[in-house]
DNA sequence: TTGTAGGCGTTATCAA
DNA sequence: TTGATAACGCCTACAA
């Protein structure tokens, strides 16, 4: 007689078999059990709960998953865990996935523009991932690694700070808005040559904020000439060296909007050491309303995106998506989503100084 | 004769048995050419490469999971995505746990001493993740989380900024050491009157720098008066309070040590608010290092923790416990690490200002 | 070098 | 209400 295939002594894992045993049903109906479904007496629910108590059942997810075709997972494929809006972002997928029951497999990319993204989604498509986040913001020609074959072998994917276009289902914040709410709370304020230091002009949204900059200064019948830009990196360093060239380019300027926090700090160093006072001399704005930007010297004005919010809105969509009977119904058709940011006007903006203003701010 | 049970028209995957019928061998001999092993003729390998291709075949590592009894995923729970800290540690974590293979389950916990860890806890072992890493830092009483009994249902688990103890492998930053390096550096500046805003002294790692504060001080013959200290709460605010109070507590106070750089950010509003000189009067250091502190105004010294690679060193022991062919063996027993930071001197403590200090502290 | 049989732990079908 | 059995897609043992 054939030897019986006995892979280990068995394993650690109390399976479905051992509780049948111990209860003296079969393994159906402690399946049933397990998953609440169909009508099973008291008396042996009873019965096979206590013997899944007793020997520490697990139900193993893996072997459920084969079977059932889904896996219950998502992945989230992301940049920038390091800086503020990106991993506030994660954060808002985690916590709406894990509402929504789904476990989430994190996937980070160590550069926008040049990663390995093929292998990353070969092995979610492998562990038959139901969804996915795609939370690289559009740099340079990083759109083009979605392919279109590629978007008929994946779960269904939404993208996150990129370009909407019909097709994908894009979750984005309304960076265009954002800026012009910047530009135009400056112009409210008086002042008549506002300089822009933008993030790197390959970004998506560095494009979108420097539209809005642009837009709002021709609304205002202002000219938003070369000399009043200055593009940078994102970092504060950028930030203080952005201000330098600013003031060379264009000596007048009486206020500048530095697209994101940390430029904005960069900004604000070089401004004391180069003896200009905000907002006195010049007004500076940022973008992004992280934590600390209330407590610069002075406080910032900036502008607050609702990150988190991404994230869980992202999760909606790809899970109404998932949960789409048919790839022909509605909620199943891409969609776009723009948040609209809000402006958090501090000091480093107001000619007004009012003593009490940052005690305000703070929230 | 019985109907054969077919689930659904057969799914969009395609399956080893596809790719067998296509190429014309038998599934075993399509399995040995995904996995490279045993020997196979040139031809077939050619053959059934080129089905593998034409029907996108993937494996589906669930399957494949199920079968070698080892899911090739880790999982990191963590706490505090939205601080630098440990949202570098999580990148690390994610960085190595992609070099050595595995898949990375992301668990978030909204409070570190407020959790619902049992139900994270279940699925992860529902989902037979090979290994954890318990990126939750020590807070109060959130350490008897980890029942003895759990741990020996549980895969290997590694522990991150938590007190070491013989059974846990833990791997952190020697805070205490970071806060000694610290505290001397002001002394040897010249300070004798070093006050010190710690984080809340419910987190280890908080009194961990303040006993390196303490340690210090008494070794230098100084007096670790209880108006030397106020406990903030790590945020901006509360180091913006923490040093009106000190100061209250102790008008002479000639340097301070915030125990992250945040505080240290508020602190530094407070004192220009204040009239107080940074460096001058008060010198002021912080710990951290986060990017923004260099350009702080004046420049904040602090210190370096590496962040990163305390997540990475964490799979790097989960992977040797897993690894670990018996239980018996060395790389299977419990270990600690104990990474030093590094102190990062800039302006913000130095009586004698370089003109080009700032200059050289950026990297 | 290749194939057959059996089993991983679960769920679905259908009969009892 | 419960149970026997096939199937999910893959891998191991063993034979050919």
């Amino acid at each position: 007689m054939r030897k019986l295939y006995l892979p280990k002594p068995h394993s650690l894992h109390v399976t479905l078999r051992d509780v049948a045993k111990q209860s003296g049903v079969s393994i159906k109906t402690v399946s049933r059990v397990v998953n609440n479904q169909g009508e099973i007496s008291e008396a042996t629910r009873h019965r096979v709960q206590k013997a899944i108590k007793s020997l520490g059942y697990r139900p193993n997810i893996l072997a459920r998953s084969l079977v059932s075709r889904k896996s219950n997972t998502l992945a989230v494929v992301a940049w920038g865990l390091d800086y503020y809006g990106p991993s506030r972002t994660v954060a808002g997928v985690e916590q709406q996935s894990n509402e929504l029951g789904y476990s989430l497999f994190l996937n980070l990319i160590p550069n926008p523009d040049d990663p390995n993204v093929a292998s990353i989604l070969d092995t979610l498509a492998a562990r038959r991932v139901d969804g996915i986040v795609w939370a690289v913001p559009e740099v340079g020609r990083n759109r083009e690694w979605i392919r279109p074959d590629w978007l008929e072998q994946l779960p269904p994917t939404v993208f996150l700070s990129m370009r909407p276009s019909p097709g994908l289902s894009v979750v984005a914040v309304d960076n265009r808005a954002g800026a012009a709410m910047v530009t135009q709370h400056l112009f409210d304020q008086g002042r008549r040559k506002i300089g822009l230091i933008t993030g790197p002009l390959v970004w998506w949204e560095a494009r979108e904020r420097y539209e809005g900059w642009r837009e709002t200064l021709l609304r205002a019948g202002l000219n938003p000439a070369p000399s009043l830009v200055v593009e940078g990196d994102w970092s504060a360093m950028s930030g203080d060296q952005g201000l330098r060239k600013l003031l060379a380019q264009q000596p007048d300027v009486d206020a500048v909007f530095a697209c994101n926090d940390q430029m904005a700090l960069g900004a604000l160093g070089a401004a004391h050491h180069l003896g200009r006072r905000v907002p006195q001399d010049v007004a500076l704005v940022g973008f992004d309303d992280t934590p600390e930007s209330a407590y610069f010297w002075p406080p910032l004005t900036t502008v607050h995106q609702h990150v988190v919010d991404v994230g869980r809105v992202a999760v909606q969509v790809l899970h109404s998506h998932i949960q789409s009977p048919q790839p022909g119904k509605d909620n199943a058709k891409p969609s776009t989503t723009l948040l609209t940011p809000e402006l958090v006007v501090r000091q480093s903006s107001l000619l007004t100084l009012q003593p009490s203003s940052q005690a305000v701010a703070v929230q």
